[in-house]
DNA sequence: CAAGTCTGTAACACAATTGTAACACTCTTG
DNA sequence: CAAGAGTGTTACAATTGTGTTACAGACTTG
């Protein structure tokens, strides 16, 4: 592509089909058409090997998943106006249009490796297809995915998802947990259970 | 067309009747003739795949319904003077006259699809055909279509369509979309309900 | 390996939410 | 001030969502 076209940025996940972007990265690095153009990664992994091997390659910014649009945006326009290797105006005028039908995911939407919260549709978008979730689901969902990884207690979870002052049984988190379960098809097992804590999100 | 006359921009909608406006596009590439001219497209889907393919054919920009004339003309307006293809005042004296006859338009109407609120007028047209709502009707039909696909709580809608000050039940609301349904004939299934969330308007 | 503990889940009853008709009240408008 | 349109509330029906419980496995622990 580099032959047809000039890039002003790149932003590259570290999991590519095919290949993953580290290697791509390390492939552009050596191909003078491409050189000094800034790199953001993508990366659901937040490892330190995964930050160090990134920014040795030459990586200008790191966004671990799950992040908002927004963010992801602000990064981009730091990025570009840091290395002032082009007028952010003309890259931004490119991205604009992209976004305009999908402004309102700029708004809030959360992102997992192949899962979308969009909050402001109030629908759970898995591999693209929409899925319908209740008020409750959406919510747990939605608090388990912003902390991808933290194992949560049942009354945690009820604190935090339940409305103010009611008052429920734990057990009513694994219901609500299996009901969740069986509407994320092959993406399921990401709500782990860890037995005598509670559950987590883990990509 | 290209051999008669001469074309400042173009105009084109995704979904246009015998041929989709990215075949159209893409031919026009192929064409010495019409090359270089600035393209916008219009269009109902805002999905990845449309936004990419729109741009990889040299798009120039990319507006997505419902949009306002205003903004329309705003987008033109821009096009023409980034590109500095044609001097503006030669392209505005061909469009002023076509719009003639419907200034008001360029006012506040919104489009949707087969929807159009005239808020000149104050009235929806259904298919061309006028519907007369009342103000607190033609109010929130408004609010929702100009955020199309986001969900509104029935206390956001309070807010922002009730007059300032006045108190009301949220069950207000549910009457209010009961009645605006019932005037908008078989486009009454795009106010939607999301039980626990709120409405929205979907196209 | 057995007793005890924890979790998954189906089923049920009930709770909460929403659609809608009816009615009373308000606000115009002439 | 009368007529009519518009609006908010309420009640009840229909729909949808939710909490609890019971039982079956799974897991832990000594």
């Amino acid at each position: 592509m580099f032959n047809v076209q000039r890039y002003d940025l790149l932003l590259l996940d570290v999991m590519m089909s095919g290949m993953s972007g580290f290697s791509l990265a390390h492939r552009l690095k050596m191909d003078v058409r491409s050189r000094h153009i800034p790199i953001i990664f993508l990366t659901a992994r937040d490892t330190e090997n995964d930050v160090i091997t990134g920014l040795n390659l030459g990586a200008d910014d790191y966004i671990a998943k799950p992040f908002s649009l927004r963010e992801l945006m602000a990064r981009v326009g730091a990025v570009l106006r840091r290395t002032g290797r082009s007028r952010i105006e003309p890259a931004m005028r490119t991205i604009e249009p992209a976004m305009r039908g999908s402004e309102h995911a700029m708004k809030d939407s959360t992102v997992a490796e192949g899962l979308v919260i969009d909050d402001w549709r109030k629908v759970i978008l898995i591999d693209g297809v929409e899925a319908q979730l209740s008020r409750t689901e959406f919510d747990l969902l939605r608090l388990l995915i912003t902390e991808t990884g933290h194992v949560f207690s049942r009354q945690e979870l009820i604190d935090r998802v339940w409305p103010r002052g009611v008052v429920v049984t734990e057990r009513t988190v694994d219901v609500c947990v299996t009901r969740l379960r069986k509407k994320m098809g092959h993406y399921a097992t990401r709500l782990v259970t860890k037995p005598g804590f509670g559950y987590s999100y883990t990509s």
